[in-house]
DNA sequence: CGTCCGATTATTGATATTGATATCGATAAC
DNA sequence: GTTATCGATATCAATATCAATAATCGGACG
């Protein structure tokens, strides 16, 4: 007999009721199963999800809070529009906001910054093993947040991560056969020698090289990166 | 007798109450009379605004997306902090953002672009010559985002009014004595001219130095920028 | 046949109430 | 004297209900 909660997971401290529709909602924008330009009804879903109106709203507010979605006064909720011009623009912010962070990161690097790193390093390589591009997804988001979190500069992590959601989103969207997500995975770890080694100069290009070559958008792009 | 309402205000399209405690709590933020750390609870808030938690709650919410408080679960709302090391990111940000948004809006800039900014810049003067600086930094964000609207890069408004915004606050901050609002405002003629000569390199470097001279961060911040 | 006005409906906005969770201090056991 | 447990309080989370608003449709009128 088990006296206490098997569900006791000291990760996920967040086991609100609104986070799984959040999740979910995220998760079906995220693979197109809802399309851009998609309505959503907060009753249609508090029905769907048995939950009430307001947790629908909350929910909602959290997605447009990360560019998901577009909410309009009494004119509904729609499904945000994933271009490649805005991912372009947005990749280039990636580039400059993380390459200033992980400036300022080695400056004065949190102890457990290395194994924080190669902790997600790993599960991403398992998450590739296993096939899923969206939770592949979600650790790379945790990987470059957990780099960011060292260079001290909070208010600058939304904006950050509203960048890697949309790169993200636009990735999927692209890819059209199933990738080679061990790769996309690999892809991490000249980032993680860089840093462990302390080398600013290079840690800095391997981070700006990595953002440059996540897709293939052309030469224009990224003038400095040959890829 | 009055057959019609009195408050049917054109502007301000959006007369919910929630808009009101966003902009009031806004406002005490923006102006430093809630200083950063600040704690704020659902209940207080509802109780001094004469409102519900919902209401609180969703006025919150928009702060939240504005970078102006901090959101932890059950361990309430505090006031964010305003760094100046997240300004000068925040600003190169926006020399990014901003400049590549021009470049696009010149391509095809809507009919009404002149005209709009040259609206905002007669508000600007006014505000700037009223003394009201907290307004003069309103119509300064609906300058720069009507500019970057022409842009059509939707996804990345929000980046930029969130960059806005922190410059703004920090701005405001470090305003010891009443500064020259005129000369502010005044400030935005060269890149009205700039845009209606439909000078495209002139309208970016304009622009460029416009930001990069918004306040002095030293000659580190933007190399490239002679002040 | 087209246009304007009014009722209907769909949708969000606001409120009050109840429930869940975390934090802190007091108290008792060791 | 230290630690562990329990309970009180503060705070956020969720629900149900009601109100306000905007879009829509259809008929009357010109």
């Amino acid at each position: 007999m088990m006296y206490f909660s098997a569900q006791s997971n000291a990760r996920d401290v967040k086991p609100a009721k609104s986070a799984a529709t959040f999740n979910a909602l995220k998760r079906d924008i995220m693979l197109g199963v809802l399309p851009a330009g998609a309505s959503l009804t907060e009753l249609d879903l508090a029905a769907y999800f048995s939950c009430s109106q307001g947790t629908v709203r909350e929910a909602l507010l959290q997605l447009q809070e990360e560019g998901l979605v577009r909410r309009q006064g009494h004119r509904g909720t729609q499904v945000s529009e994933c271009t490649e011009a805005e991912a372009v623009e947005m990749f280039r912010v990636r580039q400059q906001v993380e390459c200033s962070g992980i400036l300022r990161a080695l400056q004065m690097p949190s102890r457990t910054l290395i194994a924080d790193l190669k902790t997600l390093f790993e599960k991403m390589l398992g998450a590739a093993a296993a096939g899923d591009e969206l939770e592949l997804a979600s650790l790379d988001r945790d990987f470059h947040r957990r780099l960011f979190q060292d260079a001290q500069l909070p208010a600058l992590d939304p904006i950050l991560h509203r960048c890697l959601v949309h790169n993200h989103r636009f990735k999927i969207s692209r890819s059209t056969s199933p990738r080679d997500l061990v790769a996309t995975a690999q892809r991490h770890a000249s980032i993680i020698d860089a840093v462990e080694a302390g080398d600013v100069g290079r840690s800095c290009d391997a981070l700006r090289h990595h953002i440059a070559t996540i897709v293939d958008l052309g030469p224009d792009v990224f003038p400095d990166v040959r890829q």
